[in-house]
RNA sequence: GUGGGUAUAGCUCAGGUGGUUAGAGCACCAGAUUGUGGCUCUGGGGGCCGUCGGUUCAAGUCCGAUUAUCCACC
């Protein structure tokens, strides 16, 4: 396997690290840029990806199994080259769905019964349907098929579906191994990472960590946060579960978060980050910036002749003002969410990057306090 | 010039037979958004109901005049 994760230096629980794949180094902490589509929101190409400093690209199984369907991807040289992302990629496996699309579907002891979001279609996804349609799809990290629960819920149910996504996982591994071993192997190089579920009880996040942890893969994942708890809770939980996470494998925490979330995330142990968050915001006008997050379309930018972010270098930055963009977002402009889409994700990752170079410093704990919180602001 | 229609929020319009603080959509202003069903969702401000007069306990609503505007015909 060509997969490997080495740690290179930690300060208190936080840790710097390199993830090799098949595709090019991981430089962790790391935020993987979600394309859920193949295609980044706002009208990015991968082409963009490069620019904004991305390092890894994140596409979902669910999606791309509807549309375009994995064959098409798989004969047009999987998602790298369907999207042309050299990169390393990962793919989600559509357990996310099933919180999300909870209204379109039914969970059994085989999988999900999902009705297709765009025509209604039935159409079933279990633990070893998820992972074929990965392998097609190729990404260098797959994730295993779970469910992810809604919060609150009560404790009979979390502890039910925990069960069930421990005993998914044990099928997506032997599913991963068959089509990752021997000559005709489909896509011999791709990684499985397990995720961690058990909402917001203690003692079953943890005996599922220990449990899940003993198939020794190349990676886990903290899943099922940020889906309404409060960020005390979400931060407790990771801290309760961080510590029976294999150290030697990175750790991904689903969906995370804020850019003060990644700080403190980080500063709990954690190694790769997604979230739609960026993208979102970026299309609504709610533009990051060191002093906090702005809502560009608010009147008080009509004549502001300011970049965004006088200290940021991306695209949008360099060349206009904050009275242009609000602008392009009052007349309806496609620029607009480009623009912004850009700015957001070039902010995330190059936050990334700093906070990867204060652990090689060791001074990763002052960024933290001097950050967290103030990139969260409201301004 | 003659006949007819229309005047209600910034815009386009709803407001049976008169009856509490006159509504909608869009626009405007502001919130929300965490492994992306969504340029979405939630909230807010804003109107001497063209003007003047009359009828009535009570008029956006009925009557008259007037002004503006549109249509048709001379």
């Amino acid at each position: 396997m060509s997969m490997s994760f080495v740690l290179l230096k930690t300060e208190g629980r936080a840790r710097r690290g390199v993830y090799r794949t098949a595709h090019g180094e991981i430089q962790t902490p790391v935020f993987m840029n979600v394309a859920t589509q193949a295609a980044i929101k706002g009208g990015l190409s991968s082409f963009d990806l490069a620019d904004v400093g991305c390092q890894v690209a994140l596409c979902n199984t669910y999606h791309l199994h509807l549309r375009p369907g994995e064959e098409i991807v798989r004969a047009l040289g999987g998602l790298h080259g369907f999207m042309r992302w050299p990169g390393p990629m990962l793919t989600d496996s559509g357990g996310f769905q099933v919180f999300s699309l909870a209204s379109l579907r039914r969970v059994t002891e085989e999988g999900v019964w999902f009705a297709s979001h765009i025509d209604g279609r039935r159409l079933f996804l279990g633990p070893e349907e998820s992972m074929a349609i990965q392998a097609s799809l190729g990404a260098d990290i797959a994730m295993a098929f779970d469910e992810c629960v809604s919060n609150p819920a009560p404790r009979d149910y979390v502890e039910a579906s925990c069960a069930r996504t421990a005993r998914w996982l044990t099928r997506c591994r032997d599913e991963w191994r068959r089509l990752t071993a021997g000559d005709g192997a489909q896509n011999p190089d791709q990684a499985l990472f397990g995720i961690n579920q058990g909402g917001t009880y203690d003692d079953l996040r943890v005996a599922h960590m220990r449990e899940i942890a003993a198939l020794a893969l190349p990676g886990y994942a903290i899943g099922g946060l940020a889906v309404g708890e409060s960020t005390e809770e979400m931060y407790r939980i990771i801290s309760l579960v961080e510590p029976h996470m294999p150290a030697d494998r990175p750790r991904y925490l689903m969906g995370v978060g804020t850019p003060g979330n990644l700080l403190e995330a980080v500063a709990r142990g954690m190694d790769f980050f997604d979230c739609v968050l960026p993208a979102r915001n970026a299309r609504h006008g709610h533009l990051y910036t060191e002093e906090g997050c702005l809502n560009i379309k608010n009147e008080k930018y009509a004549r502001d002749a300011a970049p965004v972010d006088a200290a940021c270098g991306c695209p949008l930055c360099r060349h206009f003002s904050r009275a242009y963009l609000r602008h392009l977002f009052k007349a309806g402009e496609i620029l607009a969410l480009r623009l912004s889409v850009l700015h957001n994700l070039f902010f995330y990752n190059r936050l990334m990057a700093e906070i990867r170079g204060a652990i090689d410093e060791g001074r990763f704990e002052s960024l933290r306090q001097a950050k967290a919180e103030r990139l969260d602001r409201r301004i």
